[in-house]
DNA sequence: CGACAATTGTTGTCGTCAACAACAATCTTC
DNA sequence: GAAGATTGTTGTTGACGACAACAATTGTCG
């Protein structure tokens, strides 16, 4: 639909030149109203984006974003890691986290313990409520889940899910 | 797929952790993320932000970002487009784009044309400058591309864009 | 043992980006 | 011609990634 609205006010003129052979080397020739579909960022991040809508419009009655969902995923199946390996396990900063957590203890979801072995960091778990509450969350992400698939068929989101496994 | 994620997550499964006594510091890169794996968004995130580095790390020598370069392809391939076009058709708000175009503009690349059939609007084009610009960028792109290429494999990344070709 | 380096949580700043809201200038429509 | 919609612009808010600095604590090594 975004394709035909910039068709519909465009000159109706210069499509696709067809030139250039059959070559594959050059890509930067490739210039036309499709330039973009060539790219795996470009389509990569427009998914992304609608992925992330979905998923705030589906956890929006529990007001959760996908970032604390992660967060609280992940404290949830590992109780008493520290700040510093959740960080790391999610690829987000540290610096970020404190601000995360800060909201997710002010909603009582989890609960920083002070480390005996180690002074300098807190041990992360959930408090009872969180645990209920992700249990709650994580049926919600999963009606989220089935709306992707609906969205780019169920065995896609399968191939997809297996090609970026790496990236996990 | 996401059933079986689902499910894992009543069982507390703290496989590793719930040793008290032994003081055997986990180095938190082992650290089991069960639930998250099976979520779309989550893998398309990080695979997002992968993609994003890899491509301002490729144009760096040009200084050019994802978006900019989605915004000069675009006013390329369409030359004359409205501000307005150009934002429907990449799916940024007009607002961000008076910044971009500001930008873009500032560096020569890009000019706004009063229109004459419309005055409220402005006709984008790419300035000389900008063409041989853009033309530079795209082989770095194809660079960038050949990144995603070697990091997924050749066949994942055509299958993927087969996949989320209804998303450009 | 003690000086020095490294780690952990925290605070702060900066820049990108999406989502709105408001506004003047300019069409469009009735 | 008046009312309403559109276009570009400015501004604000909030989530987010990237850095830098800092105190407290731990680890290391001479």
């Amino acid at each position: 639909m975004t394709a035909s609205a910039v068709r519909a006010e465009t000159r109706p003129s210069l499509r696709k030149r067809a030139g250039n052979g059959a070559a594959t080397r050059d890509v930067a020739d490739d210039v036309g109203l499709d330039a973009l579909v060539g790219h795996a960022g470009y389509a990569v991040r427009r998914f992304q984006i609608w992925i992330f809508q979905d998923f705030i419009k589906t956890l929006g009655e529990v007001d959760i974003r996908p970032t604390q969902y992660s967060v609280l995923t992940v404290i949830g199946a590992n109780p008493g890691l520290s700040q510093m390996a959740v960080a790391k396990r999610l690829g987000i900063e540290r610096a970020r986290l404190v601000h995360l957590l800060d909201s997710l203890e002010r909603r009582k979801l989890v609960k920083r313990i002070k480390s005996k072995e180690d002074r300098r960091s807190h041990a992360l778990h959930l408090t009872a409520q969180g645990e209920t509450a992700l249990a709650k969350f994580k049926r919600l992400a999963a009606e989220h889940e089935r709306h992707v698939e609906a969205k780019i068929g169920k065995e896609n989101r399968a191939h997809l899910l297996r090609i970026l496994a790496g990236f996990t």
